[in-house]
RNA sequence: GGGUCGGUGCCCGAGUGGUUAAUGGGGGUGGACUGUAAAUCCACUAGCUAUGCUUACGUUGGUUCGAAUCCAACCCGGCCCA
């Protein structure tokens, strides 16, 4: 395997820095590699092998987890060894960070199909072709030998006190809710982990500050060197205030659609713009478009791109304004909804309901209450509005609100 | 283990026997406006092929014409003591 390209060329670590919140430990100045990440990278004689973990605890990840994983890409271009660490085990006891509440326990299936869904969905981000550039771990391979003896020696490593200042324990013990044993393993099975597979650096958001430190003074325990942490930020989710997750519903899936990924980045909120160019795209800063519209559209075209190819990118930049402009028929990639399996005559709402536009059939009658309901972008008044036949509406599109379209097909 | 306080809708949080899916806030969805943004204003915010019916205030029973509200047991959590 060939040395780092990092090391023969002493170029620039744009690369390393580029929406970098925090290297630790950080000596800019000092000589010394086990200080100074960047010193490290231009001395290396071997590439490194640089960690990051997710817990897989959901079959989708989004543009949040992507940014870290972006990071580890950018390793990966330079030479290095991306270490990633599904964390199978630790998926089944629930990372604290952040949460305020306990985390749900899963099975052994759910966790392994999690897994398998997560590798697919970052095979856009990563390299996973050429050959020594990436290692995939599963952490059940050691943590689930540790033996009592071992688990003891670990805990030994920790106060109380420690756990307790960080953040989310401190939080919740504030705020007399409960806070359970098993919680205080977490940090230290996701630092064993960096032990069990040699980390020189491990990747993470800000939140896992707590979590890359304790990684370190296990390394240490264990005589190894220290790792590096480097810390992304969290990105702030589409709704422009709370983190990007899933369960708030202000996420862009990974897996999505063309169109679906389109709509929702194009209405990027305008304080966010810049954090997401620079985080999700390669793109230089200073030559955006000055009209703030102008901008959201070029960032949407370049993250679908980058997920679905320029081609597909383009067309859904194309339907999407054309679905807006309300000429429907021009819309290729809407959903469709077959009448088949609907009962005549069909009320509306039932159809509202029954095209999957809306969870119930009282929210649909709810909607067209409320205006909200379209055919062929007209909107819809009479909720007890019947149809004979499928002949009726077959061709036609559903609407409901500005994003969600359905055709309705026989 | 003992004492004590508490468990309400997506979340927070009122409500303490009597028309009512249950005040208020947040969030969400829809509408107007707009740049498909933000801000603002308005509406909606349990389910049902539905002018009515069915479920809802930790669980299960009980008292009552009638309970989220009273009683009992149980489950879960916080705090204090051990």
């Amino acid at each position: 395997m060939s040395a780092p390209t990092s090391a023969s060329t002493p170029a620039s670590f744009d690369w390393l820095h580029r929406g970098t919140t925090e290297i630790f430990p950080h000596q800019p100045e000092s000589e010394d590699p086990n200080q100074n990440l960047t010193q490290r990278l231009m001395q290396c004689d071997r590439p490194l092998r640089v960690k990051l973990g997710i817990d897989p605890t959901g079959t989708d990840i989004h543009l949040g987890h992507s940014i870290a994983f972006r990071k580890l890409r950018a390793f990966q271009d330079a030479g290095h060894t991306a270490v990633v660490i599904i964390g199978d085990f630790t998926a089944r006891i629930g990372d604290p960070t952040g949460k305020s509440e306990v985390r749900k326990q899963l099975t052994e299936e759910q966790v392994k199909h999690n897994a398998q869904s997560y590798l697919d969905q970052l095979r856009p981000v990563l390299d996973f072709d050429t050959p020594g550039r990436l290692e995939i771990r599963y952490n059940s391979e050691w943590l689930s030998k540790l033996d009592l003896s071992k688990i003891l020696e670990l805990l030994a490593s920790m106060t109380v006190g420690q756990m307790l200042a960080k953040e989310g324990f401190a939080e919740r013990f504030n705020q007399e809710s409960p806070i359970y044993l098993h919680e205080f393993l977490y940090p230290l099975m996701q630092g064993y982990d960096s032990v069990a597979v040699d980390a020189d650096v491990e990747l993470g958001g800000t939140d896992q500050k707590f979590n890359l430190a304790v990684g370190r003074d296990l390394q240490r325990l264990f005589n190894q060197t220290p790792q590096f942490g480097l810390l992304v930020p969290i990105l702030i989710g589409t709704d422009g205030i709370q983190k990007m997750s899933k369960s708030l519903g202000n996420y862009v899936g990974l897996s999505e659609d063309a169109l679906t990924m389109y709509s929702k980045l194009e209405k990027t909120p305008d304080d966010q713009l810049a954090t997401y160019f620079e985080l999700l795209t390669k793109l230089p800063l200073d030559s955006l478009p000055d009209n703030p519209r102008d901008r959201q559209k070029q960032l949407a075209l370049e993250v679908v791109t980058q997920f679905h190819g320029a081609d597909t990118a383009a067309q859904a930049q194309k339907d999407a304004q054309n679905l807006v402009a309300g000429s429907t028929g021009a819309a290729d990639n809407v959903p469709e909804f077959s009448l088949s399996s609907v009962e005549f005559p069909v009320p509306i709402f039932y159809l509202v309901s029954a095209s999957g536009l809306c969870k119930s059939s009282s929210e649909a009658r709810k909607q067209i209450k409320g205006g909200g309901v379209k055919l062929d972008g007209e909107k819809v008044t009479d909720m007890n509005l019947k149809f004979e036949q499928a002949e009726e509406l077959s061709g036609r599109i559903l609407q409901l609100g500005k994003k969600k379209f359905v055709r309705l097909i026989p």
